[in-house]
DNA sequence: CATGAATGAGAATTCATTCAT
DNA sequence: AATGAATGAATTCTCATTCAT
């Protein structure tokens, strides 16, 4: 299987939350069949024509829903962004938190890998609003601000695990962590967004063992 | 010191060339200089607001041109960033060409990590408009299938510098060439972009001692 | 006491009348209390806001009524409106047949007095309908068609009063009458617009003083 | 001749100002004509219009200017108004600042009846502003200050004018010429926006009479 | 009767680009 | 060459009114 964007999975109800404008009132039914459609509706639009060139319009068409009930459920495109960017951040730490114990042996290679593919899929499901984020982070320094805390969380947890372990294998945990998580963040961004043509689970396999052994003591796996 | 932006080098009267419009005619003195004044300009305005919301009319104002003037020199805020980018990317494409030789022993860690240095210091010289490019990649087929050349500039030069050591270290060089662009490149944009506050020499020298290792069989060094 | 606006008096049933919609039927206790809620509420909303900035949706939430109950007693923004003008030019009317006979004693200036305190006391209680009302002759000739009749009938029956006396002491009484109700009615609407600062007695004082002796033949009365 | 609006005087290039945008640059002769026709334009839409629905379109379909160039000049339709009430204003400072003194004699009462000629006039040229003025008051307190800063500028210079004269005829300067103010104001507004029919020297012999006895001592006129 | 979600016409404003001077 | 005024397409957002439940 080649590198790319999965389709979105289906949004679970508890999920739903919409812009400013929806947070004081209660979503009925249709309100939270809307707030999804348009959810889903950006990731489609944000994901064909990036973040500055989608239109609202082109937001509500995808969505069939008019332009006045858009402003029902988000204050502007920005808050529609913030939403979806929430929903990222959210699940992104959630991911840096459910990185396992890593230990030196094939247990921990499978367990690295594993956490690797949930982190590739989380960058596929959520790759325009990511690259939408990268855009605005140019503009939006609250927005850049927010990135470094969650980069950061990624590091401080490598670290955790990393320094389980005995003896731990870097001299430097904290940048080598930080060059790690570039390492990852990067290559999947490149896959997903096509830059290079590269195999999903070739990527993997080399990401997992570049961790592994760079600071979780593995072994080198021998050559076919 | 701190990882950040350098000011940019004073642009070599070579370079100087502006857009579509200026490229049939001979500039004389005067429109070389106004051209200059241009692209620096739009370097600051860039680094300031982001390539979607600098204005032509900022970049006139910082170049104190009039905005007519602009529109002798190039053809649109496009075709000034092209004519940006094509410098980035022709100097990339020449530090790409630069990577030496690397053995496993302390000369070749040397020489990588110079070749770091000039790596990490074209990203602070260009950090806008790569940044820049980095948004536009998401509207622009054109310049993602550029960056996507640069990209495997650098990921075949590096297999290539791998493969002349004996014996290869990595079991799939371009795979693993690819993770360790991606790490450096990434990770010398957190720091430029500030996302992470890290040393710019720590970083430097972490990040060469794991493509030491990790792809010439260099040794791990000793701990302090 | 100093000039201000006085409560609105409670809504006597026989006055609840609803706009276009609520003609056709017969409203019921409930319907009848919507339609007071939300006549009350608009002359809260237009004394905030004034009738341009006025959103119908500041009506029903002042009033507690949903947007949709209002459209069953009004047939638009307009509409409330008019029935609102409507209301007040009833209470012109009312007030401009109640002008008594004046004489030039003290009995015809203290007639005179009181009857000013009931056109403040108007002006007061319908002060946002009517600042509105000049507002909307601007855009809507019907209404300044109103406005021009409900003013005629103060000047022709200030006018009848003033013939009733012997001599007239005015040339041209029509004009003259044209002034002083121009007075009366702009000196009142500074005072309660508060451009000025004046005790509400003080003024009508005034008023009255250059009423009686200006058309009545009243004696000026002696400084303290 | 009956009250009515009169043609715009030609604007003295001396006033020629244009709203926040043009303040910084020098106007150019072309520059200078557009804001002219601006706000002659805007004159004639409010007039027509009244402020509220009057359109920016509609002040550049007037002006025969482009939308653009429309903010070239003004920031928005409020600072196009903000310019005019300006204007306005300091030509109603001038006008209290050109009464008179005002004798019990029929030289008096002449300089009296000029002067509000004068007022008129003014009136006349601006009524669609002042209206529009009336307008914004409600929405605007900034706005309404304004008028009642101006407001008293006239009172306080009536009431200095009516304290040259010995005896002083009235009990409360401050409070009667407040009410000789609202009614020349008012009867004036009253005659222009032909909410009566009123002949315009009628309306001023009758005004200046007014204040003429009231005021200033001076004898009541002969009937024919 | 009551609700409040949905609609879409219409308004203001921005800004890249053109063009007359 | 240089200027900066003029243009108008394109975009966002508001809010009165309708309508399904």
């Amino acid at each position: 299987m080649s590198v790319g964007a999965t389709p979105s999975a289906p949004r679970g109800d508890a999920r739903i939350r919409g812009g400013r404008p929806a947070r004081d009132r209660q979503l009925r039914r249709a309100g939270k069949r809307n707030v999804a459609k348009l959810l889903d509706a950006a990731l489609v639009v944000f994901a064909e024509k990036g973040y500055h060139a989608a239109r609202v319009d082109d937001v509500c068409d995808t969505a069939e829903v008019s332009h006045g009930t858009f402003y029902l459920y988000f204050a502007s495109k920005d808050d529609l962004f913030a939403t979806l960017v929430d929903d990222v951040v959210a699940e992104m730490r959630d991911l840096a938190g459910e990185l396992p114990p890593i230990g030196g042996g094939v247990t921990g290679y499978r367990a690295l890998r594993h956490w690797l593919e949930d982190f590739h899929d989380l960058y596929s499901r959520y790759f325009p609003i990511i690259q939408a984020w990268n855009e605005a982070n140019a503009a939006d320094p609250d927005l850049a601000r927010l990135g470094g805390r969650v980069l950061r969380e990624f590091v401080d947890r490598l670290v955790e695990r990393v320094e389980e372990n005995d003896p731990v294998p870097v001299e430097q945990p904290t940048v080598a962590a930080l060059a790690m998580v570039a390492m990852v963040e990067r290559s999947i961004t490149f896959g997903i967004g096509r830059l290079v043509r590269v195999e999903r689970d070739e990527l993997l396999d080399t990401l997992a063992e570049i961790l592994h052994v760079g600071l979780f003591g593995g072994r080198r796996r021998r050559s076919s």
